[in-house]
DNA sequence: CCTACCGATCGGTAGG
DNA sequence: CCTACCGATCGGTAGG
């Protein structure tokens, strides 16, 4: 019902051009925002579910207005898929920076998987472990083309573990099948997102030390260098 | 703007009393519509998750009209907890038959965790694993009060495995601290509900057989007696 | 258990 | 990025 004129009410908008942010000084700031969007979504649809999160959430968690949002990402659908991805890509570097660090001590194969463990507990359960937590249990709501882009950072970050468990299974000390080993491994490992209370219980060490003990029922034979938390 | 009046559209309104079902013949057929509902519940919260599906499409599942399940549970929350209950429940049950199936048998420690793990393995990928699965993933959605009522049998479900696991660690065939291993033996075994298919792979008694290698690393002593699935 | 409905909220869009 | 808005859908209820 409102009669007033358009120009009267909003009489100083500004020139830029719509739908195509300049990529000059201002590049930078609009990278920003995105970032915010990506972050507070990554928080709130860990907490409330991505069905369970209203876009003006997101957009009141970064101080925007409820349409705002849409500027940034063209569907609440294509917000989840960014957190998502920044999450795998983000597990994924996690990875090989730990294996790297490793690398000097020419480990055995116990001991690269007490390292990769200890970085998937990092990425669980340390900062920032919300993206990868909505990863893990807001699949359903992408759509299959998502998945399926996602599913090869998966298959990049999970092809690491393969040699390492091939190569306890040959020596004898991992007795379950190759194949079924690594899928009850990372759910054991996965899951401790559900339980895990940083402020009570066992550190990230002591999680990395009782899983080995539990998989492979020895200690590491080389004392595993600790990840930054 | 239907201004003809309630009594022409609906004159032959049935004589029940209105929220108090007849305690009779009927009420064996107001049960059952009771639990169509949560089966129907059951199915779409898995495959949709608590937010993702509406009181409507419960409704529709089992032939109602929108407004009808709220005769049945006062709200939607109701209907959850329903499934979470009849979950744990159904859980509890098969684990004790599970446990007196074998005891003839007089197991060791070994065989009564490969027991457990075949029974887990049935509640959660087996006839009926919608309702645990539910239980599992949307807890979230559950109330305090629900939460509290609900971990109670949780923890009774979980009061079998501590002695199997204590008996284990002080033997040595158990190296992992057993809270934590109990805590990393449920995430192991709770994750299969993401990737198992039970139309190709391995079979439920093969995993359970791998998760005994993986935990233990050796057969289990006896020859575990097969659940019926 | 159906009919008819309500207030609230949602994802998304046009226009500036 | 805000304003103003839309059509759709939601959980739930009164009354019979």
């Amino acid at each position: 019902m409102n009669t007033v004129s358009p120009e009267l009410v909003y009489p100083e908008a500004p020139r830029r051009a719509r739908g195509r942010p300049r990529k000059t000084a201002d590049e930078r700031d609009d990278g920003n925002r995105r970032v915010e969007l990506v972050h507070a979504a990554a928080r709130l649809f860990r907490r409330k579910g991505f069905d369970g999160t209203s876009t003006r959430d997101i957009a009141t968690a970064v101080g925007m207005h409820s349409g705002s949002p849409f500027y940034h990402f063209k569907s609440k659908g294509a917000l989840l898929h960014a957190v998502m991805d920044e999450g795998m890509r983000s597990a994924i570097l996690r990875q090989t920076l730990a294996l790297q660090g490793a690398a000097q001590a020419r480990p055995d194969a116990a001991a690269l998987l007490h390292v990769l463990i200890r970085s998937h507990f990092d990425v669980l359960l340390g900062p920032g472990s919300d993206f990868i937590s909505v990863m893990l249990y807001e699949s359903r709501s992408i759509t299959a083309k998502q998945r399926s882009a996602l599913a090869q950072l998966q298959g990049d970050y999970e092809a690491v573990w393969e040699p390492v468990l091939q190569t306890l299974h040959k020596q004898g000390r991992l007795q379950c099948p190759v194949k079924l080993a690594r899928l009850l491994i990372f759910g054991a490992l996965n899951w401790s997102v559900q339980w895990f209370d940083a402020k009570k219980g066992a550190s990230l060490d002591e999680l990395a030390d009782a899983a080995m003990a539990l998989f492979i029922g020895e200690a590491p034979p080389v004392p595993a260098r600790r990840v930054r938390s």
